[in-house]
DNA sequence: TTGGATGCAAATACTTTGCACACGG
DNA sequence: CCGTGTGCAAAGTATTTGCATCCAA
């Protein structure tokens, strides 16, 4: 099963014009191992165990040049500072993957979801937020 | 409309046991103003227009001493670093707004929601995802 | 009066960048 | 061989912290 996975790394990587390098694999085989979603100093310092000549700039690169060709995910789009909003009223957001910019949706359907009993019921939900993702008109040419 | 929040906001911050100071008034009602969700940053350079002498880090230990007592919101808990991840499957996300750990959940049920037509029709959604907050186990003490 | 708030500057954390060199295809 | 990737160190951006002083209640 991770076997296969690797597989299918490596023939994503030649499909879309990246090396396949020592490096680039240390990187994303960790990645597949870990259950949590870790942040790039974190994979940093679990390859470095392994090789301890990788560079840091290189994990983050890395996983990058990886998110951009879609060969991985990103929990957040919106990482690179904290976001205020003064605003009570429960509400959604649309979020601009490109410009970053956040558009607010109120919907009283979105509200009212059920919970679904797949979660862990050890884990105290006290809300939940939708994320849509996608472009705005200004970013999709 | 707009006095009454800054009534309820003064009411507020004196029941939570907050001073309420010049400055602390004048970063909330900009935050109130702005219908984006703006960075610390940014508010910072909006109140420094019309108070040239306030600093920096009160701008920043405001917000966050304003978020800690719920009187605003942060649009993320997770903006600290650039989280990643290797799995594929499309999945959502239970965060523990303490500890800041990540669980997934699957569910089809929730993969499959409509979307609101309260969206703006201009704005591409190509993915959406779910973010449940609350409290973990562990930091449920 | 007193605990919380402010301001400043230094420190820290995360991330990006420029550039010379190395390497995969 | 060519274009991408790597490593290093420096720079950039976001945020926090320590501490002396100040101020709201």
């Amino acid at each position: 099963m991770m076997q296969s996975k690797i597989n299918q790394f490596v023939q994503d990587c030649k499909d879309k014009g990246l090396n396949v390098t020592f490096q680039r694999m240390a990187i994303y085989k960790r990645l597949l191992n870990r259950l949590d979603h870790p942040t790039a100093e974190d994979l940093y310092q679990e390859v470095i165990k392994e090789y301890p000549m990788i560079s840091r700039a290189t994990v983050y690169k890395n996983l990058e040049t990886l998110f951009e060709h879609n060969l991985i995910a990103k929990v957040t789009h919106l990482h690179d500072a904290a976001r205020y909003d003064g605003k009570q009223e429960h509400h959604h957001h649309l979020v601009c993957v490109r410009c970053k910019a956040i558009f607010d949706i109120q919907s009283e359907r979105l509200d009212n979801l059920q919970l679904p009993n797949e979660i862990d019921p050890t884990f105290k939900v006290y809300d939940y937020r939708i994320q849509f993702d996608g472009l705005c008109q200004k970013c999709q040419s």
